[in-house]
RNA sequence: GAGUCGGUAGCUCAGCUGGUAGAGCAGCAGACUUUUAAUCUGCGGGUCCUGGGUUCGAUCCCCAGCCGACUCACCA
């Protein structure tokens, strides 16, 4: 950050100085105009200011031209200066805030003798306040022909002013106040965000269920196979973690009575980052009495539609297109039409492909679609092998501490060919259902076939959105497949890690249940078509900048 | 973790074979009461990411590091 000179001293408010600032640099320039501004014996930091409309509220009222007959309504608009026209002893400004942009008009002999002053020590990126007749120009703008002007906030720092906002990716990650203000898809982005959590939540609420929070500091991280933040309560001296996932704390409630629950909530993963990771990410989990996987696939496929319905109408699909500009020059503009307009209802862009959501979405058996695009049945551990050895996915895994390997247990080769040949070709949206049973450890297992657990998984264009299962609520086995170290995964990536007072939990009797976890970040990268997560979550992890 | 690319003025970028850097916008001074990516005249502004090395001389070449992006690996 960039102080103000403290060498140069303050002067005091009677003078009307021009405290000597050097011109280049636009900070010290701005401080001298603050200083300025406070000689003038006006708060450069602005006071409460009541009664403004919102941008976007003022646009839509009726107006005519100015020089009519007729006058406008008188309307108040607060916000920040973004586009500076000075003519004279006229100035255009225009005015941004959250809902948009207004052009304000202000003249010398209308504003008064303070607020000509005041326009003249305006920057771009100062907050103002504006009273005035609301109408057109002659030229038909939409404009507020100010009567009073009121400053509302200096600041320091100069904004980015190309006409093309923000380029820079890291200033943009990291000045997110700013690529607020000047990429106007990272505000969009905020809100459909809020749309699609509000959404699911109205959908969940009509149905019964009762959204919980559950602990983020806990003394097992379970639920799920990811490495933990560590932490520590000092007062009781104990190692904590903060959660990777939800599941366990849910069930307990089941197991209390409730029937229908979920929670929307930050679980930590002290893992990679990536453009699809980040390390706290957003969970819903949610679990219902006396359903099974089916029941639930109806319910992710009623919630994803509603998700889908809400984001729709704000959903675009863009377009370059040439055209002759005034003088005559070809130019290039973005041409954005509303996708459901241009791709069918239901339907969103994801990149330069497309995500169809019209119910019923299909839905396949995990074994059937290993079957038809590796090759071999899924069962065949000898066919198998040779597939993996053909895919050329390892057959081992190899430790490095150790330096030994372990042959991966078949049901892990069978899934890492899934994932490395299958998944690629899910379009989707698809649910695959019925996966092999000992990559699944908190799963019901099929009645008829035990070596296959009742769960699904949600895929769009091989990213999976949903996952969810036949809760397992039979404690022996839950304890055994808990204790059973799955030869060809490391602890790390194991879900089998122990927590007694669950098994203790479902020993008491937990309904049978079906549950369902959505990354709530993916989701909103899907419906918001936004390859990277980290412009989905406001914040995203960066490394702390070097000085 | 590996590879590739990038980091130059407040912002967006250019900078050829190595000779200490330019543009537009922004800023400063001036003109203009209907402009709208305003226009016109003039001016100022650089730790060329950091540290080493090679060289008479490095923004440029070499090495190391920092930060970011992308691809891959990892990943419920």
């Amino acid at each position: 950050m960039r102080i103000p000179p403290t060498d140069s001293p303050r002067p005091t408010v009677s003078a009307d100085p021009t405290p000597p600032a050097d011109q280049s640099d636009q900070a010290a320039v701005r401080f001298a105009k603050l200083q300025q501004i406070e000689a003038l014996g006006v708060d450069p930091w602005g006071q409460r200011f009541d009664g403004h409309t919102p941008v976007a509220a003022v646009r839509e009222l009726p107006c005519e031209t100015f020089d009519s007959g007729t006058t406008g309504p008188t309307v108040r608009i607060a916000g920040r200066v973004v586009g500076k026209r000075d003519k004279g002893k006229i100035f255009f400004l225009d005015v941004w805030d959250q809902t948009g942009k207004i052009q304000v008009m202000l003249g010398a002999k209308q504003i008064g003798d303070l607020g000509w002053k005041l326009l003249n020590l305006t920057d771009l990126g100062d907050l103002i306040g504006i009273e005035g007749e609301f109408g057109k120009t002659k030229l038909g703008e939409p404009t507020v022909r100010a009567a009073t002007f009121t400053y509302l906030t200096k600041s320091l720092e100069p904004h980015p002013t190309n006409y093309y906002g923000l380029a820079d990716e890291e200033t943009r990650l990291r000045k997110r106040y700013l690529d607020l203000i000047y990429t106007s898809d990272t505000l969009r982005r905020a809100h459909q965000r809020v749309k699609i959590l509000r959404t699911i939540r109205n959908h969940l609420d009509s149905q019964g269920f009762l959204e919980v929070e559950t602990p983020v500091l806990q003394a097992v991280a379970s639920g799920a196979a990811a490495r933990p933040f560590d932490t520590h309560h000092n007062a009781l001296d104990i190692p904590l973690v903060l959660r990777i996932a939800l599941e366990l704390p849910l069930k307990r409630l089941l197991v209390g009575g409730i029937e229908k629950v979920y929670e929307i909530g930050r679980v930590f993963r002290n893992e990679g980052i990536s453009h699809k990771h980040n390390p706290e990410f957003t969970m819903l989990e949610l679990y219902s009495a006396y359903g099974d996987l089916f029941s639930i696939m109806d319910l992710t496929e009623n919630l994803l539609v509603a998700c889908v319905d809400a984001i729709g109408p704000s959903s675009f699909v863009e377009r370059t297109e040439k055209y002759k500009n005034d003088k005559g020059e070809e130019q290039e503009r973005t041409i954005r039409t509303p996708s459901f307009e241009v791709l069918g209802p239901r339907t969103i862009p994801w990149g330069d492909k497309q995500v169809n959501f019209t119910p019923p979405f299909q839905r396949a058996k995990y074994g059937d679609l290993f079957c038809q695009h590796v090759g071999c049945d899924m069962q065949d551990r000898a066919a198998v092998k040779a597939k993996a050895s053909e895919f050329k996915v390892p057959d081992k895994l190899h430790d490095e501490k150790t330096k030994t390997s372990v042959e991966k247990e078949h049901d892990v080769l069978v899934n890492d060919l899934f994932s490395e040949v299958v998944e690629p070709h899910l379009v989707g949206p698809v649910f695959v259902y019925d996966y092999p049973a000992a990559i699944c450890p908190l799963t019901k297992r099929k009645p008829s076939e035990p070596h296959i657990a009742e769960r699904f998984e949600l895929y769009v264009h091989g990213m999976e959105l949903a996952n969810a299962y036949t809760e397992l609520n039979d404690p022996i086995t839950q304890e055994a497949t808990f204790r059973k170290q799955l030869a060809g995964q490391s602890e790390e990536d194991s879900m089998a890690k122990l927590d007694d007072d669950f098994i203790r939990a479902l020993r008491h009797g937990m309904p049978p249940a079906g549950g369902l976890g959505i990354g709530i970040d993916r989701l909103v990268m899907l419906l918001t078509n936004t390859p990277t997560i980290r412009d989905v979550i406001l914040f995203p992890l960066l490394r702390p900048e070097g000085k």
